[in-house]
DNA sequence: GGTCTAATCTGCAAGCATTGTTGATTGCCA
DNA sequence: TGGCAATCAACAATGCTTGCAGATTAGACC
């Protein structure tokens, strides 16, 4: 995405006003690349501006989908997550455990489809997603366990 | 997934009672392989029985999922996709006009990750989602689109 | 700076997919 | 065949997102 300042340029030249509020969120994306959720950007939004409604922050984070400016991901968990890199093509790690995602870039030219797509498809984005459980989650899941062990060696 | 008889042999192995409500949703899951979502199992079966209820359709889907039997796919259409197809390992096509799924194999060995996954993140899934528009809905947006320049050309 | 108007804001209600609840029903083992 | 736990249907409730309506405000024009 663009700067804060270029999107308040942006939004001006497609006849879209430049509110506070607007300005708020375009700072929260411009700095936040942990793929947020609506609700994570209005947290963070209501941090500097505790008057600021839900509502207003989906409204803003359509507009900059429709501009190109991010990136509306849907990676199943739950609620979509707003992506500010548009400008490096990149692919998608996300912890089941927890909702964490992380960028991976991935060589997509390298990938084989055993046999040819079908020919009247029209194919308009290639997209990989790798799921699995990150470091954090791991740990928590072991603890848990050793616990487990314990209150069952205990009782 | 396992043959409609089949699966009542695994129900009842599991503790799971063989209703005819199940019975009927597993005739439609071993039949269709269009990746139906829920409310189109729902249809199907209520044909046969127009006194089942959505619920016992999901909380079949859910079973036959926790089982192993089906696979459970969030593929951005809005609903769930349920897929009957879990012996071979392959990926998805999604039309983004009509929601239609196909499946494709892809060699996934053959896929490079630019750099490598981070080190403590367990994977459990790798996958692939190309997104487009398939054929039929190609050729409804041409014909609108020719219809626009009649319309144009008739005012 | 003041005025004006359309765009935007907030708060709330509604929509959709899915799950929780509950009392009635039924599969299935003894 | 009886009995009980599992399951059913109907309905309420959830979570995410969008629609709506009246109050507010950005920004063009004077």
């Amino acid at each position: 995405m663009h700067s804060p300042e270029e999107l308040t340029q942006r939004f001006r030249e497609v006849g879209l006003k430049v509110t506070p509020q607007r300005q708020a969120v375009f700072r929260v994306l411009y700095q936040n690349h942990t793929h947020p959720s609506a609700e994570t950007v209005y947290e963070q939004v209501a941090e500097q501006m505790p008057t600021i409604s839900l509502r207003t922050v989906y409204q803003t984070l359509n507009d900059l989908t429709d501009m190109g400016e991010i990136l509306h991901l849907d990676l199943g968990t739950g609620s979509a997550r707003f992506d500010s890199n548009v400008e490096h093509a990149h692919h998608h790690l996300v912890c089941e455990g927890c909702g964490l995602v992380r960028d991976v870039e991935a060589d997509l030219d390298s990938l084989k489809f055993n046999e040819t797509l079908p020919s009247g498809f029209l194919v308009s984005e290639t997209e990989i997603l790798v799921r699995g459980q990150c470091e954090h989650c791991l740990a928590q899941d072991q603890n848990r366990r050793s616990q487990d062990q314990h209150s069952k060696a205990g009782a």
